[in-house]
DNA sequence: TCCCCGATTAACT
DNA sequence: GTTAATCGGGGAG
């Protein structure tokens, strides 16, 4: 990364929210087919695609599925693990909750803009995966994506039950709640 | 070329 | 709960 206020250390984080992605979906950068901006999602997995919007935003995704297919997933939320001063220098919060939690949000605390986009996931470019703490099937919380208006139907949201870092759209304190199901739920 | 709007966030009331 | 910020993508003409 070009602007690294932690000076070649690590920054690590789990990933706790993501959203998925595919050709045949209306709410898909990749619904309407390739284009120069979204070329990157019609490659090979294990690479990412990183994308502008707002005027004002970075997102990433990792690209899934085989080539010529147009699928990704969204990391939507992240909790962070290592490098958190680094993270709170490039959002300007302190926080630990709100380095990280929102997909344009992450993408920042890691410096991660449209120069990262199409690199592959390996430690060879400095940016990858690894196997983390197990999580059950039970505490995969899954729900409809947010933010899009089309396709909003399909329940291809994922989040970490009770996870304290998920991102603030529709669902998040509902996460937070399933954390301490003693409350009685709000009508 | 024009024009609308978005896989969002933060700062308001 | 509402809205400004801010600009590139891509469909329409």
């Amino acid at each position: 990364v070009d602007d690294d206020p932690n000076e070649g250390g690590r920054l690590v984080g789990r990933i706790v929210e993501t959203e998925a992605y595919q050709e045949d979906d209306p709410a898909s950068h990749s619904f309407r087919g390739p284009t120069e901006r979204n070329a990157v999602m019609f490659g090979p997995a294990g690479y990412v695609y990183v994308y502008f919007t707002y005027g004002m935003h970075q997102c990433m995704n990792v690209v899934t599925g085989r080539a010529g297919e147009g699928s990704a997933v969204l990391l939507r939320a992240v909790e962070p693990i290592e490098g958190l001063d680094a993270m709170a220098a490039r959002r300007g919060s302190a926080d630990p909750r709100l380095l990280c939690s929102g997909p344009a949000r992450l993408a920042q605390a890691f410096g991660i803009d449209r120069g990262e986009d199409g690199i592959e996931l390996s430690e060879t470019s400095g940016l990858w995966l690894t196997q983390g703490l197990p999580v059950r099937d039970h505490d995969v919380v899954v729900g409809t994506r947010v933010g899009i208006r089309r396709g909003i139907d399909r329940p291809w949201r994922f989040r970490v039950r009770g996870s304290a870092y998920v991102s603030p759209g529709k669902g998040a304190a509902a996460t937070r709640r399933e954390a301490t199901p003693d409350r009685p739920r709000p009508r």
